[in-house]
DNA sequence: TTACGTCGGGACGCAACCGTAGCGTCCTTG
DNA sequence: CAAGGACGCTACGGTTGCGTCCCGACGTAA
């Protein structure tokens, strides 16, 4: 697994190179064994690096999970306005079974959540990221409905990521049935009637302002 | 941890109780630890028992795994017919949510979900359950409600479990917000919503018969 | 040009765990 | 009442991973 020819040696400074190495042979090894059984000695083997190299950039395999993790989750996404409710949700479902859709992250993803329940420091980083997501979702996408007029006014953000990801994230994480381009709009107009039910219920139904 | 008062020695007969109480520490320390961190050790510390005890019984760490696993997974769950399409989704939610109430469960399952998409052999029992556990929603829930006229013949059976459970596991599971008993209709009338509208949309759109 | 600091390689001590084995104890079974 | 076998305990050799350290080689920045 060393390099056969002489291996170009370093200089006074941190090789981007490496780092991006390290960076991908992290990912496909946490796909590939999950957090659990995740060690450097097997992210150093696979990016044909040093252990010595990954200890100069982070200090602990927590340290490096965390920080590449963090760098990927926290990228916002965009939610552009389509002009209607249908049209937004279909282009978040689109985005979603896109990310979902790449078999490093249809691995990663489900593994870090279930690590994130008993890490404090993983749930920290990842729980927040998805509270900026369903709030982003709740806010924007529910919100502009509202001033359409699409939704009925007071309709509760909370529910709409419940809605409108969970038949996705159920379909391809979970039951890891694929899902066809042509299905997108059939989904798409199922989130909506549910979220117009869910909606048009939240004046009867318990207020749960609590967020 | 282990007993201070005299414990009781063996006899020739492998002693129920303690095949329980490795059953039991199993389940605690897949919680705590994931299936990656899983050790035997630590199961035997956590029953009180040694080692050696387990080694009688189960050949390895899979093997005792897949056991548990598999009897719990295993059993099925009744669907009841209330009548209605609506009190039908409505009893498999509470059904699901207090399963996933459970914080073993709500801990475990996700983990072993994860790992299953890397190990062939959880894969076989844990996505043969959940495949029952779809068509049974699928062929008992949506097949009587096509009966009784409340949803459309032909109706897509593979879309319920997606449009019904996911809601649900997204919601607990995944963001692990608490979901309050007052929240169940209104999650079942959303989720009746969307399957009228899934079923409805299934003459124009691609039917895809492959389960 | 020269010092700095990263590079890979290799080795370190420490810890945890695997699965097996031998032991004396003690209960259940026949 | 005798024998067989499960029990806890202790220990074993082997494997894997951790995080650290030293080394000579070498390229970049002052």
């Amino acid at each position: 697994m060393t390099a056969e020819k002489r291996p170009p040696a370093g200089a006074a400074v941190l090789r981007g190179e490496i780092t991006t190495a390290i960076r991908r042979a992290l990912m496909q090894e946490l796909a590939a064994a999950g957090y659990g059984r995740l060690s450097i000695e097997a992210v150093a083997r696979r990016a044909g690096v040093s252990k010595t190299a990954i200890y100069r950039r982070w200090s602990s395999k927590l340290d490096l999970v965390l920080d590449v993790v963090s760098a990927v989750a926290g990228r916002k996404l965009p939610l552009l306005d389509t002009g209607t409710l249908d049209g937004d949700v279909r282009l978040l479902l689109l985005v979603v079974t896109g990310a979902l859709g790449h078999p490093l992250a249809s691995q990663i993803i489900p593994d870090l959540l279930a690590e994130a329940a008993r890490n404090p420091q993983i749930a920290g980083t990842l729980q927040g990221a998805l509270n900026d997501y369903q709030e982003r979702i709740g806010e924007i996408v529910v919100g502009r409905a509202v001033e359409r007029g699409e939704l009925p006014a007071g309709a509760d953000p909370r529910a709409a990521a419940d809605l409108i990801v969970g038949p996705v994230y159920w379909r391809l994480a979970i039951a890891r049935v694929p899902l066809e381009p042509a299905e997108l709009p059939r989904m798409a107009e199922a989130a909506v009637a549910a979220l117009r039910v869910a909606c048009a219920e939240s004046d009867t139904a318990v207020r749960s302002s609590q967020r």
